[in-house]
DNA sequence: GCTTATGTTTACTG
DNA sequence: ACAGTAAACATAAG
């Protein structure tokens, strides 16, 4: 799930229950999420601040609060949810957090456990962590995004999930960008043309417009992220049969037909 | 048992 | 220094 709308979406959901309140409590259900820190720490730091309006770099949720700030990322698998405190637990709940309101509580769940929660003591800290990230995709100006795709060697889809080049896109995503730009996923992104590189960052604006707001990369019939799973898919603009392949290392679908090749 | 999954890091190779 | 690949992390589903 989480690429850049998905984490915009949790930090909207923290932004909307929590900013001016109290943290109560932190239970760590399963300290394996923990990273540089222990329950003991999250717990007593954390406890009695009031949390601030939260922020969000790439795929990177930035829950600020008076004293430290908590950066939660949500890896392949991870989510953040506020729900009823009488609602039972999921298994793979990891992490609640309590606030001043009783009734409800904000869990951080994720299946697989491949990222999880680090606490940063100050801004300075918060830096340092997010300090290999590009500019957010969200934010990225055009010439911005046009030279990173002149300095870069390699192939285009490798290029834009490259967070130290632009941080929030994920496979879904990139994908979903050169589909509607009409690039092959492994042109040489030196060898791009003008017209295709503004191609690029016009789709890039225009997806990511419209999955903020839907919390996900919306998975519409007209839409590629919408039919990439189907057993064999068609593009949904020309009726093609797609292709998959590995680019990158990651799984990519691709229309040979839209997206013709180099 | 095998493969795949929306992510990142590390090790190694060219 | 820069790219590319593979493996690892942990868990579930088909």
């Amino acid at each position: 799930m989480p690429e850049l709308p998905d984490v915009e979406g949790y930090r909207r959901t923290l932004a909307e229950h929590g900013t001016g309140h109290r943290i109560q409590q932190v239970e760590v259900l399963d300290p394996g999420v923990l990273r540089d820190t222990d329950p003991a720490e999250l717990a007593s730091t954390l406890a009695g601040q009031q949390l601030r309006r939260p922020d969000r770099h790439g795929k990177w949720l930035l829950a600020h609060t008076d004293g430290p700030t908590v950066l939660l990322h949500f890896g392949m698998t991870g989510e953040l949810r506020w729900m009823r405190s009488d609602e039972p637990r999921h298994r793979h709940d990891r992490v609640v957090f309590r606030l001043d309101d009783g009734a409800a509580e904000l869990r951080y769940r994720d299946m697989r456990k491949l990222q999880g929660l680090r606490l940063a003591h100050g801004p300075g800290e918060v830096e340092q962590e997010l300090a290999e990230l590009g500019p957010d995709a969200l934010g990225i100006e055009r010439d911005e995004f046009l030279t990173m795709l002149q300095q870069r060697r390699g192939a285009i889809k490798p290029a834009l999930v490259d967070q130290s080049r632009i941080a929030g896109l994920g496979n879904l995503l990139a994908d979903e960008i050169l589909w509607r730009a009409r690039v092959h996923p492994t042109t040489p992104a030196r060898q791009l043309t003008d017209a295709q590189r503004r191609r690029l960052y016009d789709q890039l604006r225009r997806v990511l417009a419209r999955a903020v707001p839907a919390g996900r990369v919306p998975p519409l019939p007209s839409w590629l992220t919408g039919v990439r799973d189907q057993q064999h898919p068609h593009c949904p603009r020309c009726g093609a049969e797609l292709s998959r392949t590995t680019v990158g290392g990651r799984s990519t679908v691709w229309c040979p037909h839209c997206q013709a090749s180099d």
